[in-house]
DNA sequence: CTTGTTCTTGACTGATCGTTTAGGAATATT
DNA sequence: AATATTCCTAAACGATCAGTCAAGAACAAG
């Protein structure tokens, strides 16, 4: 009962998304988001709280949109080495264009906030934890295909790749140079290929 | 002649610095830097500009501070894949201990202004490529004293490293696991050991 | 239609932002 | 000692910050 909400709670919080990962949390100010959104600011704290929340909000949309589009392969029930490299390759097309110099939403946030934000921080780690996870498995049932290179030991490596991740999408908004991330990305995708036997 | 100074301009320089490199440039109040260098507010202007420009000299202080003494193995005359692992462990004292979790202050300030602040963005540019450029010395040397290993071509390694680096150190502010930085720098440490003949 | 509830609106809060001003204090030069 | 120059101090500037309030508008239930 009562007056219904004007506008799509969902829709709306993806534009705010997109405003915290391309500014950050304290270069974005709640005039931005009120103009963003185009709703009024009353609307915005009634519907999502303060800024804090909205912003742990809009990294959960994110978490939820962007970044599950992207481990699709990873979840796919049985993947294996196959599904880490469809991971990279779909993070490399996210990547390329001009208008996708942000970087990863999640990495800027535990960069800015992590020190001082135990809620971002905790997101941060689960995410961290998450990926590695996903991977460590993908070349565990490589491993006992007996499809893996010898040298390889799942847990090492895939706690590699998450690093060098991080470094290339460091590099994918910190660096003008697009050959930069690009080159260690192809370069890290064809280290991977490299592992898988046959 | 006039009254002379009553601040060493250096020592408060490098105050700042390290509030900046700690909480970044939004979150970094001309109130906290008038408390934390001690000194009256006008006269922080007087000596340094505006926040803007107080940021950016903050920056340059940082390399010709903390980098200068990091890349020391790498600035020796005909330095070679030695200096870069030299460097590489210099990285990894500094970066230990708990009090080191700010990362790496030109990789915050390029993520964080990058994309918005030019001035920023160009300083993080040539840093990228000042260090590519002695890595790559570093090993071409090497290559030409016949101890490099033949794949390992110098110029794509030393842009692995950095981009790897970067990875590193993103990891060591983003992620409170102490392990995941630590072991993914002593992985490239061996890696790079591995490059070398003998 | 009436009543109760919820959303929307625009103005407004005190606090803090970065920056500047005016006046006094301290030193170098004459 | 007188003067010129520079720095220091405290107060204040307008702007913007995150967050709130009171009143009215829009709907659901009766």
């Amino acid at each position: 009962m009562g007056r219904p909400i004007a506008f799509d709670p969902q829709e709306k919080l993806h534009i705010a998304m997109k405003l915290f990962w391309e500014r950050g949390y304290e270069a974005t100010s709640m005039q931005q988001l009120v103009q963003a959104l185009g709703i009024n600011r009353f609307s915005l704290y009634n519907c999502y709280g303060d800024k804090e929340s909205l912003f742990q909000l809009a990294l959960d949309h994110y978490f939820k949109t962007v970044i599950r589009r992207l481990i699709d392969p990873l979840l796919k029930e049985n993947a294996d080495i196959y599904g880490v490299i469809g991971y990279l390759q779909l993070l490399q097309t996210a990547m390329t264009g001009k208008g996708s110099r942000w970087g990863c939403f999640v990495q800027n946030a535990g960069i800015e906030r992590g020190l001082h934000d135990q809620q971002t921080q905790q997101r941060v780690d689960d995410w961290y934890l998450q990926l590695e996870t996903l991977i460590r498995n993908g070349l565990q049932r490589t491993a006992e295909a007996g499809r893996l290179r010898e040298r390889v030991q799942p847990d090492l490596a895939a706690r590699y790749i998450v690093t060098a991740l991080q470094g290339i999408i460091a590099m994918r908004r910190s660096s003008t140079d697009d050959q930069r991330y690009a080159d260690s990305l192809s370069f890290l995708i064809s280290e991977v290929e490299d592992w898988v036997l046959n």
